[in-house]
DNA sequence: CGGACAAGCTGA
DNA sequence: CAGCTTGTCCGG
Protein backbone atom coordinates (compact mmCIF):
# COMPACT_ATOMS: atom_id res chain seq x y z
CA UNK A 1 0.00 0.00 0.00
CA UNK A 2 1.17 3.50 -0.96
CA UNK A 3 0.35 5.97 1.77
CA UNK A 4 0.18 9.89 1.64
CA UNK A 5 0.54 11.30 4.74
CA UNK A 6 -1.74 14.05 5.92
CA UNK A 7 1.17 16.63 6.37
CA UNK A 8 0.81 19.59 4.04
CA UNK A 9 4.40 20.17 4.02
CA UNK A 10 5.87 16.36 3.73
CA UNK A 11 4.13 15.75 0.38
CA UNK A 12 5.75 12.38 -0.14
CA UNK A 13 4.61 8.80 0.02
CA UNK A 14 5.78 5.69 1.79
CA UNK A 15 4.90 2.05 1.17
CA UNK A 16 3.40 -0.03 4.38
CA UNK A 17 2.01 -3.57 4.43
CA UNK A 18 -1.26 -5.02 4.72
CA UNK A 19 -1.21 -6.88 8.72
CA UNK A 20 -2.47 -10.18 7.98
CA UNK A 21 -5.07 -9.52 11.60
CA UNK A 22 -6.85 -7.30 8.42
CA UNK A 23 -6.80 -10.58 6.23
CA UNK A 24 -8.75 -12.67 8.64
CA UNK A 25 -11.56 -9.81 9.60
CA UNK A 26 -12.39 -8.37 6.53
CA UNK A 27 -10.46 -5.11 6.90
CA UNK A 28 -8.38 -5.55 4.01
CA UNK A 29 -11.47 -6.13 2.12
CA UNK A 30 -12.71 -2.42 2.71
CA UNK A 31 -9.33 -1.11 2.76
CA UNK A 32 -9.14 1.13 -0.74
CA UNK A 33 -7.80 3.81 -2.73
CA UNK A 34 -9.01 5.95 -0.79
CA UNK A 35 -9.08 4.74 2.71
CA UNK A 36 -7.88 6.64 5.89
CA UNK A 37 -5.46 4.77 8.00
CA UNK A 38 -3.18 5.37 10.56
CA UNK A 39 0.58 4.29 10.73
CA UNK A 40 3.87 5.14 12.16
CA UNK A 41 6.43 7.04 10.48
CA UNK A 42 9.95 7.42 11.79
CA UNK A 43 9.28 8.70 15.39
CA UNK A 44 5.63 9.78 15.01
CA UNK A 45 1.96 8.29 14.58
CA UNK A 46 0.21 10.09 11.40
CA UNK A 47 -2.99 9.78 9.69
CA UNK A 48 -2.99 9.71 6.08
CA UNK A 49 -4.56 8.32 2.60
CA UNK A 50 -4.32 5.32 0.67
CA UNK A 51 -2.90 6.25 -2.58
CA UNK A 52 -1.91 3.50 -4.42
CA UNK A 53 -2.53 -0.86 -4.28
CA UNK A 54 -0.51 -3.01 -5.95
CA UNK A 55 2.53 -1.32 -5.81
CA UNK A 56 6.31 -2.41 -5.62
CA UNK A 57 8.03 -0.89 -3.10
CA UNK A 58 11.58 0.32 -3.69
CA UNK A 59 14.25 -2.21 -3.11
CA UNK A 60 15.84 -2.43 0.06
CA UNK A 61 13.07 -1.44 2.04
CA UNK A 62 11.47 -3.32 4.90
CA UNK A 63 7.72 -2.46 4.86
CA UNK A 64 6.35 -1.48 8.00
CA UNK A 65 2.88 -2.63 9.17
CA UNK A 66 -0.26 -0.03 8.93
CA UNK A 67 -1.63 0.06 12.49
CA UNK A 68 -5.82 1.51 11.88
CA UNK A 69 -7.96 1.40 9.45
CA UNK A 70 -9.81 4.61 10.34
CA UNK A 71 -12.39 4.45 8.11
CA UNK A 72 -13.45 5.41 4.66
CA UNK A 73 -11.98 8.53 2.34
CA UNK A 74 -12.87 9.66 -0.85
CA UNK A 75 -13.05 7.10 -3.41
CA UNK A 76 -10.47 6.04 -6.08
CA UNK A 77 -11.56 8.75 -8.63
CA UNK A 78 -11.49 11.49 -6.46
CA UNK A 79 -8.01 10.71 -5.35
CA UNK A 80 -7.32 10.65 -9.31
CA UNK A 81 -8.90 13.73 -9.45
CA UNK A 82 -7.33 15.04 -6.21
CA UNK A 83 -3.91 14.48 -7.75
CA UNK A 84 -4.73 16.29 -11.38
CA UNK A 85 -5.56 19.47 -8.95
CA UNK A 86 -2.51 19.24 -7.20
CA UNK A 87 -0.79 19.46 -10.48
CA UNK A 88 -3.73 22.10 -12.01
CA UNK A 89 -3.52 24.57 -9.07
CA UNK A 90 0.34 23.81 -8.19
CA UNK A 91 -0.69 23.01 -4.95
CA UNK A 92 -0.11 19.74 -2.37
CA UNK A 93 -2.58 16.63 -2.69
CA UNK A 94 -2.92 16.70 1.12
CA UNK A 95 -5.51 20.00 0.53
CA UNK A 96 -7.49 18.43 -1.89
CA UNK A 97 -7.83 15.26 0.02
CA UNK A 98 -8.55 16.72 3.62
CA UNK A 99 -11.15 18.62 1.05
CA UNK A 100 -12.91 15.59 -0.10
CA UNK A 101 -12.76 13.67 3.22
CA UNK A 102 -15.78 13.48 5.12
CA UNK A 103 -15.79 15.71 8.60
CA UNK A 104 -16.56 12.55 10.84
CA UNK A 105 -15.13 8.95 10.54
CA UNK A 106 -17.74 6.66 8.44
CA UNK A 107 -17.28 3.28 9.53
CA UNK A 108 -18.26 1.09 6.19
CA UNK A 109 -20.12 1.83 2.70
CA UNK A 110 -23.65 2.42 3.66
CA UNK A 111 -26.47 -0.25 1.32
CA UNK A 112 -25.08 0.85 -2.43
CA UNK A 113 -27.89 1.95 -4.77
CA UNK A 114 -28.05 1.17 -7.80
CA UNK A 115 -27.90 4.12 -10.47
CA UNK A 116 -31.01 5.65 -11.07
CA UNK A 117 -32.01 4.94 -14.88
CA UNK A 118 -33.07 8.37 -16.46
CA UNK A 119 -36.96 9.49 -16.06
CA UNK A 120 -38.57 8.71 -18.99
CA UNK A 121 -41.69 10.64 -20.12
CA UNK A 122 -42.38 13.30 -22.35
CA UNK A 123 -38.97 15.46 -22.88
CA UNK A 124 -39.47 18.39 -20.59
CA UNK A 125 -37.61 21.98 -20.60
CA UNK A 126 -33.56 22.01 -20.67
CA UNK A 127 -34.00 18.11 -21.32
CA UNK A 128 -32.06 18.13 -24.76
CA UNK A 129 -28.68 20.16 -22.80
CA UNK A 130 -28.37 16.70 -20.57
CA UNK A 131 -29.12 14.28 -23.79
CA UNK A 132 -25.34 13.91 -24.83
CA UNK A 133 -22.82 12.15 -23.12
CA UNK A 134 -19.53 14.57 -21.86
CA UNK A 135 -21.58 17.40 -23.86
CA UNK A 136 -20.08 20.69 -22.25
CA UNK A 137 -22.81 24.22 -22.40
CA UNK A 138 -22.91 27.31 -21.32
CA UNK A 139 -26.37 28.87 -20.42
CA UNK A 140 -27.20 32.20 -20.53
CA UNK A 141 -29.51 32.57 -18.50
CA UNK A 142 -31.04 35.75 -17.36
CA UNK A 143 -30.73 37.08 -13.52
CA UNK A 144 -34.56 36.98 -12.92
CA UNK A 145 -34.27 33.06 -13.66
CA UNK A 146 -34.26 31.02 -10.65
CA UNK A 147 -33.37 27.78 -12.56
CA UNK A 148 -35.09 25.24 -11.24
CA UNK A 149 -36.31 23.99 -14.34
CA UNK A 150 -32.96 23.22 -15.83
CA UNK A 151 -31.85 21.42 -12.09
CA UNK A 152 -34.64 19.28 -12.43
CA UNK A 153 -33.74 18.37 -16.13
CA UNK A 154 -30.23 17.82 -14.58
CA UNK A 155 -31.63 15.36 -11.51
CA UNK A 156 -33.81 13.17 -14.32
CA UNK A 157 -30.82 12.23 -16.18
CA UNK A 158 -29.77 10.29 -12.70
CA UNK A 159 -27.36 11.30 -9.61
CA UNK A 160 -26.40 15.32 -10.59
CA UNK A 161 -23.68 17.16 -9.10
CA UNK A 162 -25.38 20.60 -8.42
CA UNK A 163 -22.47 23.64 -7.73
CA UNK A 164 -23.82 26.95 -6.68
CA UNK A 165 -21.89 29.58 -4.85
CA UNK A 166 -24.01 29.75 -1.93
CA UNK A 167 -24.91 28.06 0.88
CA UNK A 168 -28.39 29.32 1.15
CA UNK A 169 -29.17 28.94 -2.34
CA UNK A 170 -27.67 25.47 -2.41
CA UNK A 171 -30.71 24.45 0.48
CA UNK A 172 -33.15 26.41 -1.48
CA UNK A 173 -32.59 23.96 -4.04
CA UNK A 174 -32.12 21.20 -1.97
CA UNK A 175 -35.57 21.31 -0.27
CA UNK A 176 -37.00 22.02 -3.22
CA UNK A 177 -35.12 18.48 -4.99
CA UNK A 178 -36.56 16.84 -2.16
CA UNK A 179 -40.23 17.74 -2.38
CA UNK A 180 -39.89 16.19 -5.87
CA UNK A 181 -38.71 13.15 -4.65
CA UNK A 182 -35.08 13.55 -5.11
CA UNK A 183 -32.99 11.99 -3.03
CA UNK A 184 -30.10 14.46 -2.18
CA UNK A 185 -27.22 14.95 -0.18
CA UNK A 186 -26.52 18.47 0.93
CA UNK A 187 -22.95 19.62 1.44
CA UNK A 188 -20.59 17.85 3.71
CA UNK A 189 -22.77 16.47 6.25
CA UNK A 190 -24.64 14.14 4.07
CA UNK A 191 -21.04 12.37 2.36
CA UNK A 192 -22.00 8.66 3.63
CA UNK A 193 -25.43 9.28 1.74
CA UNK A 194 -23.50 10.88 -1.08
CA UNK A 195 -21.22 7.95 -1.32
CA UNK A 196 -23.89 5.51 -1.11
CA UNK A 197 -25.34 7.55 -4.16
CA UNK A 198 -27.50 10.77 -4.55
CA UNK A 199 -28.03 14.02 -6.12
CA UNK A 200 -25.76 16.39 -4.82
CA UNK A 201 -26.10 19.96 -4.08
CA UNK A 202 -23.60 21.91 -2.37
CA UNK A 203 -21.05 25.05 -2.28
CA UNK A 204 -17.77 24.85 -4.02
CA UNK A 205 -16.56 21.91 -1.91
CA UNK A 206 -19.22 19.48 -3.41
CA UNK A 207 -17.21 19.10 -6.24
CA UNK A 208 -15.17 16.75 -4.03
CA UNK A 209 -18.26 14.55 -2.47
CA UNK A 210 -18.71 10.67 -3.98
CA UNK A 211 -20.49 10.23 -6.12
CA UNK A 212 -20.48 6.36 -7.54
CA UNK A 213 -23.33 7.23 -10.13
CA UNK A 214 -22.35 10.71 -11.35
CA UNK A 215 -24.61 11.40 -14.55
CA UNK A 216 -24.93 15.03 -14.81
CA UNK A 217 -23.24 18.27 -13.48
CA UNK A 218 -24.51 21.68 -13.42
CA UNK A 219 -22.45 24.71 -12.16
CA UNK A 220 -25.01 27.87 -10.93
CA UNK A 221 -23.28 31.29 -11.18
CA UNK A 222 -20.67 30.11 -12.55
CA UNK A 223 -18.87 33.50 -12.84
CA UNK A 224 -19.12 34.13 -9.38
CA UNK A 225 -16.03 34.68 -7.08
CA UNK A 226 -17.10 32.66 -4.15
CA UNK A 227 -16.59 29.32 -6.32
CA UNK A 228 -12.65 29.82 -6.25
CA UNK A 229 -10.88 29.29 -3.22
CA UNK A 230 -9.27 32.66 -1.86
CA UNK A 231 -6.08 30.73 -0.77
CA UNK A 232 -3.40 29.09 -2.27
CA UNK A 233 -4.20 26.33 -3.93
CA UNK A 234 -6.60 28.70 -5.75
CA UNK A 235 -8.64 25.81 -6.83
CA UNK A 236 -11.65 26.68 -9.24
CA UNK A 237 -15.59 24.58 -8.35
CA UNK A 238 -16.05 25.28 -12.04
CA UNK A 239 -12.75 23.54 -13.92
CA UNK A 240 -12.80 21.02 -10.95
CA UNK A 241 -16.04 20.24 -11.86
CA UNK A 242 -15.52 20.81 -15.45
CA UNK A 243 -12.71 17.77 -15.39
CA UNK A 244 -14.46 15.57 -13.34
CA UNK A 245 -17.41 15.29 -16.10
CA UNK A 246 -15.17 14.83 -18.37
CA UNK A 247 -13.50 12.11 -16.50
CA UNK A 248 -16.90 10.56 -15.81
CA UNK A 249 -18.82 11.25 -19.17
CA UNK A 250 -21.23 13.44 -18.34
CA UNK A 251 -22.75 16.23 -19.76
CA UNK A 252 -22.21 19.87 -17.82
CA UNK A 253 -24.02 22.91 -17.98
CA UNK A 254 -22.69 26.22 -16.60
CA UNK A 255 -25.19 29.07 -15.44
CA UNK A 256 -24.87 32.48 -15.51
CA UNK A 257 -26.08 35.43 -16.40
CA UNK A 258 -23.26 36.72 -17.59
CA UNK A 259 -20.93 33.89 -18.44
CA UNK A 260 -17.06 34.27 -18.15
CA UNK A 261 -14.96 33.64 -20.82
CA UNK A 262 -13.64 30.18 -18.93
CA UNK A 263 -17.00 29.15 -19.68
CA UNK A 264 -17.52 30.61 -22.83
CA UNK A 265 -13.77 28.65 -24.22
CA UNK A 266 -15.26 25.74 -22.52
CA UNK A 267 -18.42 24.61 -23.54
CA UNK A 268 -20.89 26.13 -26.47
CA UNK A 269 -23.06 28.97 -25.23
CA UNK A 270 -26.99 28.93 -25.71
CA UNK A 271 -28.95 31.93 -24.79
CA UNK A 272 -32.31 32.30 -23.21
CA UNK A 273 -33.26 33.64 -26.35
CA UNK A 274 -33.55 37.91 -26.96
CA UNK A 275 -37.06 38.54 -25.76
CA UNK A 276 -36.50 36.02 -22.42
CA UNK A 277 -33.19 37.79 -22.12
CA UNK A 278 -35.01 41.54 -22.36
CA UNK A 279 -37.82 40.28 -19.82
CA UNK A 280 -35.30 38.76 -17.47
CA UNK A 281 -33.42 42.01 -16.86
CA UNK A 282 -34.35 44.78 -15.44
CA UNK A 283 -35.29 48.50 -16.48
CA UNK A 284 -31.92 50.11 -15.81
CA UNK A 285 -31.52 54.00 -15.25
CA UNK A 286 -28.07 55.49 -15.64
CA UNK A 287 -28.00 58.76 -13.77
CA UNK A 288 -25.10 60.77 -16.12
CA UNK A 289 -23.22 62.22 -13.43
CA UNK A 290 -21.12 64.58 -15.50
CA UNK A 291 -24.36 66.65 -15.99
CA UNK A 292 -24.86 67.59 -12.51
CA UNK A 293 -23.93 71.01 -11.67
CA UNK A 294 -19.87 70.64 -11.38
CA UNK A 295 -20.17 72.81 -8.62
CA UNK A 296 -22.62 71.36 -5.67
CA UNK A 297 -21.58 68.18 -7.26
CA UNK A 298 -22.56 65.81 -4.06
CA UNK A 299 -22.90 62.13 -3.83
CA UNK A 300 -26.34 62.10 -5.59
CA UNK A 301 -27.33 62.83 -9.09
CA UNK A 302 -29.99 65.20 -10.00
CA UNK A 303 -32.70 62.23 -10.53
CA UNK A 304 -32.05 60.06 -7.88
CA UNK A 305 -34.56 61.66 -5.11
CA UNK A 306 -37.10 61.14 -7.68
CA UNK A 307 -35.89 57.91 -8.54
CA UNK A 308 -36.38 56.82 -4.49
CA UNK A 309 -39.32 58.28 -4.36
CA UNK A 310 -40.83 56.39 -6.82
CA UNK A 311 -39.84 52.78 -5.43
CA UNK A 312 -42.82 51.20 -3.29
CA UNK A 313 -40.58 48.83 -1.63
CA UNK A 314 -37.37 48.50 -0.41
CA UNK A 315 -34.17 49.87 -1.77
CA UNK A 316 -30.54 49.05 -1.58
CA UNK A 317 -28.31 51.72 -2.38
CA UNK A 318 -24.81 50.15 -2.97
CA UNK A 319 -21.19 52.26 -2.22
CA UNK A 320 -18.39 49.47 -2.53
CA UNK A 321 -15.69 51.57 -0.57
CA UNK A 322 -13.52 48.32 0.01
CA UNK A 323 -9.74 48.46 -1.12
CA UNK A 324 -10.80 51.77 -2.98
CA UNK A 325 -8.77 54.70 -4.04
CA UNK A 326 -10.30 58.28 -4.59
CA UNK A 327 -11.12 59.10 -7.77
CA UNK A 328 -10.43 62.70 -9.15
CA UNK A 329 -12.61 64.17 -11.96
CA UNK A 330 -12.53 67.74 -13.84
CA UNK A 331 -14.49 70.38 -12.49
CA UNK A 332 -15.58 71.53 -14.97
CA UNK A 333 -16.44 68.80 -17.69
CA UNK A 334 -17.00 66.30 -14.66
CA UNK A 335 -15.55 63.62 -17.02
CA UNK A 336 -13.00 61.36 -14.34
CA UNK A 337 -9.46 61.70 -14.82
CA UNK A 338 -8.13 58.41 -16.87
CA UNK A 339 -5.32 57.33 -18.31
CA UNK A 340 -4.90 57.75 -22.55
CA UNK A 341 -6.73 54.27 -22.77
CA UNK A 342 -9.30 54.74 -20.35
CA UNK A 343 -8.72 52.17 -17.68
CA UNK A 344 -7.22 53.03 -15.04
CA UNK A 345 -7.91 55.97 -12.91
CA UNK A 346 -4.79 58.44 -12.21
CA UNK A 347 -4.25 60.35 -9.05
CA UNK A 348 -2.84 63.06 -7.80
CA UNK A 349 1.20 62.53 -6.72
CA UNK A 350 3.28 65.62 -6.16
CA UNK A 351 1.66 68.10 -8.98
CA UNK A 352 1.47 65.09 -11.17
CA UNK A 353 -1.04 62.90 -12.35
CA UNK A 354 -0.26 59.24 -12.16
CA UNK A 355 -1.75 56.18 -13.41
CA UNK A 356 -3.04 53.75 -10.52
CA UNK A 357 -0.15 51.41 -11.57
CA UNK A 358 2.31 53.92 -12.26
CA UNK A 359 1.88 53.71 -16.07
CA UNK A 360 1.60 56.41 -17.27
CA UNK A 361 1.84 60.30 -15.96
CA UNK A 362 0.89 63.67 -16.93
CA UNK A 363 0.56 67.03 -15.63
CA UNK A 364 -2.71 68.40 -13.77
CA UNK A 365 -4.97 69.10 -16.87
CA UNK A 366 -8.21 67.68 -17.74
CA UNK A 367 -8.08 65.24 -21.05
CA UNK A 368 -11.45 66.73 -21.98
CA UNK A 369 -11.68 69.90 -22.03
CA UNK A 370 -8.31 71.13 -20.71
CA UNK A 371 -9.65 72.33 -17.36
CA UNK A 372 -6.88 72.82 -14.53
CA UNK A 373 -9.34 72.40 -11.77
CA UNK A 374 -9.59 68.74 -10.31
CA UNK A 375 -11.96 67.41 -7.61
CA UNK A 376 -11.89 64.59 -5.42
CA UNK A 377 -14.52 62.15 -5.06
CA UNK A 378 -15.09 60.46 -2.13
CA UNK A 379 -17.36 59.05 -0.47
CA UNK A 380 -18.08 56.98 3.05
CA UNK A 381 -21.33 54.29 3.65
CA UNK A 382 -22.26 56.75 7.08
CA UNK A 383 -21.77 59.88 5.35
CA UNK A 384 -24.06 58.23 2.65
CA UNK A 385 -26.34 57.61 4.94
CA UNK A 386 -26.93 60.51 6.23
CA UNK A 387 -27.13 62.39 3.20
CA UNK A 388 -29.93 60.04 2.01
CA UNK A 389 -31.56 60.82 4.99
CA UNK A 390 -32.04 64.41 4.89
CA UNK A 391 -32.50 64.03 0.66
CA UNK A 392 -35.60 61.65 1.17
CA UNK A 393 -36.76 62.90 4.53
CA UNK A 394 -36.96 59.27 5.79
CA UNK A 395 -34.65 56.89 8.04
CA UNK A 396 -32.12 54.89 6.00
CA UNK A 397 -30.62 51.96 8.12
CA UNK A 398 -26.45 50.87 6.89
CA UNK A 399 -25.43 47.85 6.54
CA UNK A 400 -21.81 46.68 5.82
CA UNK A 401 -20.26 42.74 5.91
CA UNK A 402 -19.94 42.93 9.77
CA UNK A 403 -23.65 44.19 10.69
CA UNK A 404 -25.14 40.94 11.03
CA UNK A 405 -29.20 42.18 11.06
CA UNK A 406 -31.38 43.87 8.19
CA UNK A 407 -33.02 46.91 9.78
CA UNK A 408 -36.67 47.88 9.05
CA UNK A 409 -35.91 51.05 7.30
CA UNK A 410 -36.79 51.18 3.86
CA UNK A 411 -33.93 52.58 2.44
CA UNK A 412 -30.73 50.46 3.21
CA UNK A 413 -27.73 51.93 2.43
CA UNK A 414 -24.02 49.52 2.66
CA UNK A 415 -20.95 47.95 0.85
CA UNK A 416 -22.01 44.96 -1.98
CA UNK A 417 -22.81 43.08 1.41
CA UNK A 418 -26.47 44.23 0.62
CA UNK A 419 -26.77 42.51 -2.50
CA UNK A 420 -25.71 39.38 -0.79
CA UNK A 421 -27.78 40.29 2.91
CA UNK A 422 -31.42 40.68 0.75
CA UNK A 423 -33.63 38.45 -0.84
CA UNK A 424 -35.63 41.26 -3.09
CA UNK A 425 -35.44 45.17 -3.52
CA UNK A 426 -37.75 47.74 -5.69
CA UNK A 427 -34.80 49.34 -6.57
CA UNK A 428 -31.02 48.68 -6.21
CA UNK A 429 -29.16 51.98 -6.57
CA UNK A 430 -25.38 51.80 -7.91
CA UNK A 431 -24.33 55.37 -6.05
CA UNK A 432 -20.60 55.50 -7.38
CA UNK A 433 -20.41 52.63 -9.93
CA UNK A 434 -17.07 54.42 -11.41
CA UNK A 435 -15.37 52.97 -8.55
CA UNK A 436 -16.20 49.32 -10.11
CA UNK A 437 -15.20 50.27 -13.52
CA UNK A 438 -12.04 51.66 -13.32
CA UNK A 439 -11.18 49.41 -10.47
CA UNK A 440 -7.30 48.53 -11.22
CA UNK A 441 -7.89 44.77 -11.68
CA UNK A 442 -7.85 42.34 -14.64
CA UNK A 443 -11.38 41.15 -14.64
CA UNK A 444 -13.01 44.61 -13.34
CA UNK A 445 -15.34 44.67 -16.41
CA UNK A 446 -16.42 41.52 -15.65
CA UNK A 447 -16.90 41.77 -11.91
CA UNK A 448 -18.50 45.00 -12.60
CA UNK A 449 -20.99 43.16 -14.76
CA UNK A 450 -21.82 40.24 -11.79
CA UNK A 451 -22.62 43.24 -9.67
CA UNK A 452 -24.72 44.44 -11.79
CA UNK A 453 -26.37 41.07 -12.76
CA UNK A 454 -26.54 40.52 -8.79
CA UNK A 455 -29.12 43.73 -8.42
CA UNK A 456 -30.48 42.84 -11.14
CA UNK A 457 -31.59 39.24 -9.05
CA UNK A 458 -32.55 41.71 -6.20
CA UNK A 459 -35.16 43.52 -8.36
CA UNK A 460 -36.58 40.85 -10.67
CA UNK A 461 -37.53 41.06 -14.38
CA UNK A 462 -38.62 43.85 -16.86
CA UNK A 463 -42.16 43.28 -16.44
CA UNK A 464 -42.02 43.67 -12.58
CA UNK A 465 -41.78 47.17 -11.17
CA UNK A 466 -38.56 46.58 -9.78
CA UNK A 467 -35.52 49.19 -11.21
CA UNK A 468 -31.60 49.28 -11.31
CA UNK A 469 -30.06 52.48 -11.05
CA UNK A 470 -26.56 53.73 -12.12
CA UNK A 471 -25.00 56.45 -11.24
CA UNK A 472 -21.59 56.98 -13.16
CA UNK A 473 -19.94 59.33 -15.46
CA UNK A 474 -19.35 56.70 -18.17
CA UNK A 475 -22.88 56.21 -19.39
CA UNK A 476 -21.14 54.53 -22.36
CA UNK A 477 -19.10 52.32 -20.73
CA UNK A 478 -20.19 48.70 -22.56
CA UNK A 479 -20.70 47.37 -19.05
CA UNK A 480 -23.38 49.68 -18.27
CA UNK A 481 -24.55 49.36 -22.26
CA UNK A 482 -24.37 45.18 -21.31
CA UNK A 483 -26.90 45.95 -18.67
CA UNK A 484 -29.37 48.29 -20.21
CA UNK A 485 -30.03 46.23 -23.30
CA UNK A 486 -29.77 43.01 -21.58
CA UNK A 487 -27.01 41.62 -23.40
CA UNK A 488 -23.91 40.16 -21.89
CA UNK A 489 -22.17 39.54 -25.20
CA UNK A 490 -21.62 43.25 -25.28
CA UNK A 491 -18.50 42.70 -22.43
CA UNK A 492 -17.84 39.61 -23.34
CA UNK A 493 -17.02 40.17 -27.24
CA UNK A 494 -14.81 43.07 -26.08
CA UNK A 495 -12.97 41.48 -23.18
CA UNK A 496 -12.21 38.24 -25.60
CA UNK A 497 -10.37 40.63 -27.91
CA UNK A 498 -8.27 42.42 -24.94
CA UNK A 499 -7.37 39.69 -23.35
CA UNK A 500 -6.27 37.45 -26.69
CA UNK A 501 -4.10 40.35 -27.27
CA UNK A 502 -2.47 40.19 -23.78
CA UNK A 503 -2.36 36.59 -23.46
CA UNK A 504 -4.83 36.74 -20.18
CA UNK A 505 -6.74 33.63 -19.23
CA UNK A 506 -8.23 31.68 -20.70
CA UNK A 507 -6.00 32.39 -23.44
CA UNK A 508 -2.99 32.15 -21.73
CA UNK A 509 -1.93 31.04 -17.91
CA UNK A 510 -0.66 33.23 -14.95
CA UNK A 511 0.46 32.34 -11.38
CA UNK A 512 1.37 34.91 -8.59
CA UNK A 513 4.85 33.84 -6.82
CA UNK A 514 5.18 35.15 -3.08
CA UNK A 515 6.16 34.45 0.38
CA UNK A 516 9.71 34.32 1.87
CA UNK A 517 10.84 31.37 -0.31
CA UNK A 518 9.67 33.17 -3.71
CA UNK A 519 12.91 34.58 -5.06
CA UNK A 520 14.92 31.27 -4.25
CA UNK A 521 11.98 29.71 -6.00
CA UNK A 522 11.81 31.82 -8.51
CA UNK A 523 15.79 31.37 -8.96
CA UNK A 524 15.35 27.51 -9.26
CA UNK A 525 12.81 28.62 -11.91
CA UNK A 526 14.98 30.64 -14.25
CA UNK A 527 17.46 27.73 -14.20
CA UNK A 528 14.83 25.26 -15.60
CA UNK A 529 12.65 27.05 -18.10
CA UNK A 530 12.65 26.67 -21.75
CA UNK A 531 11.23 30.37 -23.67
CA UNK A 532 7.66 30.05 -22.90
CA UNK A 533 7.01 31.04 -19.16
CA UNK A 534 7.95 34.44 -18.43
CA UNK A 535 9.15 36.18 -15.35
CA UNK A 536 7.65 39.42 -13.92
CA UNK A 537 8.44 40.81 -10.56
CA UNK A 538 9.50 41.11 -7.23
CA UNK A 539 6.62 44.00 -7.17
CA UNK A 540 6.16 43.93 -3.54
CA UNK A 541 7.74 40.44 -2.95
CA UNK A 542 5.81 38.88 -5.75
CA UNK A 543 6.51 37.25 -8.86
CA UNK A 544 4.09 37.49 -11.91
CA UNK A 545 4.21 34.23 -14.25
CA UNK A 546 3.45 33.98 -17.60
CA UNK A 547 2.34 31.23 -20.22
CA UNK A 548 0.63 30.69 -23.24
CA UNK A 549 -1.28 27.78 -22.09
CA UNK A 550 -1.06 25.81 -18.47
CA UNK A 551 0.97 22.55 -19.41
CA UNK A 552 4.17 25.06 -19.71
CA UNK A 553 3.42 27.24 -16.58
CA UNK A 554 2.03 24.05 -14.34
CA UNK A 555 5.00 21.56 -15.20
CA UNK A 556 7.46 23.91 -14.71
CA UNK A 557 5.89 24.37 -11.23
CA UNK A 558 5.75 20.44 -10.81
CA UNK A 559 9.01 19.68 -11.36
CA UNK A 560 10.97 22.72 -9.53
CA UNK A 561 11.67 21.42 -6.12
CA UNK A 562 10.45 23.65 -3.60
CA UNK A 563 12.25 25.79 -1.02
CA UNK A 564 11.81 25.07 2.76
CA UNK A 565 10.73 28.69 3.99
CA UNK A 566 7.25 29.81 2.91
CA UNK A 567 5.87 29.26 -0.35
CA UNK A 568 2.77 30.86 -1.54
CA UNK A 569 1.61 29.80 -5.66
CA UNK A 570 -1.38 31.46 -6.58
CA UNK A 571 -2.50 29.61 -10.41
CA UNK A 572 -4.97 31.85 -12.02
CA UNK A 573 -6.25 33.93 -9.44
CA UNK A 574 -8.88 36.31 -9.47
CA UNK A 575 -7.59 39.70 -8.45
CA UNK A 576 -4.37 40.53 -10.61
C1' DC B 1 6.29 18.12 8.90
C1' DG B 2 8.90 17.11 13.12
C1' DG B 3 12.31 14.23 15.47
C1' DA B 4 17.31 13.07 15.66
C1' DC B 5 21.63 14.09 15.54
C1' DA B 6 25.74 16.99 14.57
C1' DA B 7 28.04 21.14 14.62
C1' DG B 8 28.58 25.73 16.52
C1' DC B 9 28.37 29.19 20.38
C1' DT B 10 28.53 30.54 25.33
C1' DG B 11 29.86 30.82 30.08
C1' DA B 12 32.39 29.24 34.20
C1' DC C 1 32.43 20.56 28.67
C1' DA C 2 27.36 20.83 29.82
C1' DG C 3 23.60 23.33 27.95
C1' DC C 4 21.56 25.57 24.45
C1' DT C 5 20.69 27.12 19.50
C1' DT C 6 20.81 26.31 14.54
C1' DG C 7 21.18 23.42 10.48
C1' DT C 8 20.59 19.25 7.78
C1' DC C 9 18.76 14.97 6.90
C1' DC C 10 15.30 11.49 6.67
C1' DG C 11 11.17 8.63 7.24
C1' DG C 12 8.59 3.06 4.11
Amino acid sequence: MRVLPDVVRLDRMFDYSVPDAWHADGRAERLAVGSIVRFSLGRRRLRGWIAEVGVDPPAGVELQRLERLTGMGPPADIVSLARWAAWRWAGRTVHFLRAASPPKVVAGPAPARIAPTPSGGSPRMHDDLFSRPGAVTVLRCPPADDCLALVGAATRRGDALIVVPALAHARRIATDLRRQGVRVALGFDDWAQAAAGATVVGTRTAVWMPMPHLAAVVVLDEHAEGLQSEQAPTWHAREVALERARRAGAPAVLVSPVPTLEAIEAGELTTAGRTAERDGWPAVDVLDRRLDDPVRGGLFAEGLRDRLGRAHGRVAIVLNRKGRGRLLACKACGELVRTADGRLPMRLVDDELVAADGSERRPVVCAHCGSTVLRNLRMGVTRAREDLASLTGEPVGELTADSDRVGSERIVVGTEAVLWRLQSAAAVVFLDFDQELLAPRQRASGQALALLARGARLVGGRRGEGRLVVQTRQPDHPVVRAAVLADPSIVANIERRRRQELGLPPYGAQAVVSGSGAAAFIEALREATGTAVSIRGPLDGRFLLRAPSHDPLLDLLARTPRPAERLRVEVDPLRV
